[in-house]
DNA sequence: ACATAATACTACTTAAAGGTAGAATTAATT
DNA sequence: AATTAATTCTACCTTTAAGTAGTATTATGT
């Protein structure tokens, strides 16, 4: 019952670039010490964000990645969709096909709160508002 | 964000023998045919819920399953345990390593209340409660 | 032009979850 | 005693997530 690494590690990064944005670019190599992520990984996750218009990179010397939307414009469910990690309605808390009003599970009623509370969580939360929140590590 | 397979199914094989405890004993084969999960899997499956004392088990012809514990006294909580599948007060959403009052991550302060109701829901719903409610498939 | 420092691409490896196969064990019925 | 139908054990296979390696590409500054 946990997010991908993928998308922990996207929040991570992305809530700390919106810390620091008024610091030009960011590059992977600082990014991956200061947040203890691997680099590799960490520029795998970089290109799916750029490939998604999330981000901007500048490749080449003093190169790095900037935001190409507004910080509060991006939402944590925007990040979670790039990563197939999106909390849908029509998901089941016990994995059957149609959970519905009509053929619905044995935890159908008590799931519909605490999921309902968790997309509210993710779809109101821009990394504006979350930016510079907490320790990063 | 969802619960293993292994904890899906669990769940869902103990409503369904709640929902059947008139029944002496339910068999693997039964279980795999009626609930659509793979027979071979069900018996592993199986054999854990025997080992954490959930079930009994009887061996040889006319064998079968069948509670050890009252349906009202096993929790949804309690099947989750076995399967590494709880959650815990300490889990942080962004994975860092403390997430509490002290460092806390960038969603901590959000994370508190689903959290809490994910929890309530899976240690306040037992067997007895979901037993027969909706559809098995 | 060249060196340098950055991202991007392709491919591979590792670890864990999910699932399968087959033989061994057990117990009831005949 | 043999047959049958059930669980259990051991070992393996498959798929996916996670992570790594190496090279190519790009752009800046000298």
């Amino acid at each position: 019952m946990q997010l991908s690494n993928s998308s922990q590690y996207a929040i991570r990064i992305l809530a700390y670039m919106a810390d620091k944005k008024d610091s030009k670019l960011l590059n992977a190599t600082e990014l991956a010490k200061t947040l203890y992520i691997p680099y590799k990984f960490l520029t795998k996750i970089m290109t799916e964000l750029v490939k998604s218009g999330l981000v901007i990179s500048i490749r080449g010397r003093d190169g790095g990645y900037k935001f190409e939307k507004k910080t509060s414009e991006i939402m944590v469910s925007d990040i979670l969709a790039i990563f197939n990690d999106s909390i849908k309605n029509e998901q089941c808390v016990l994995g059957i096909g149609f959970c519905n009003g009509l053929c619905k599970c044995a935890l159908h009623d008590q799931w519909v709160e605490p999921r309902h509370l968790l997309q509210k969580m993710f779809q109101e939360s821009s990394l504006e508002d979350i930016a510079g929140k907490g320790c990063k590590i």
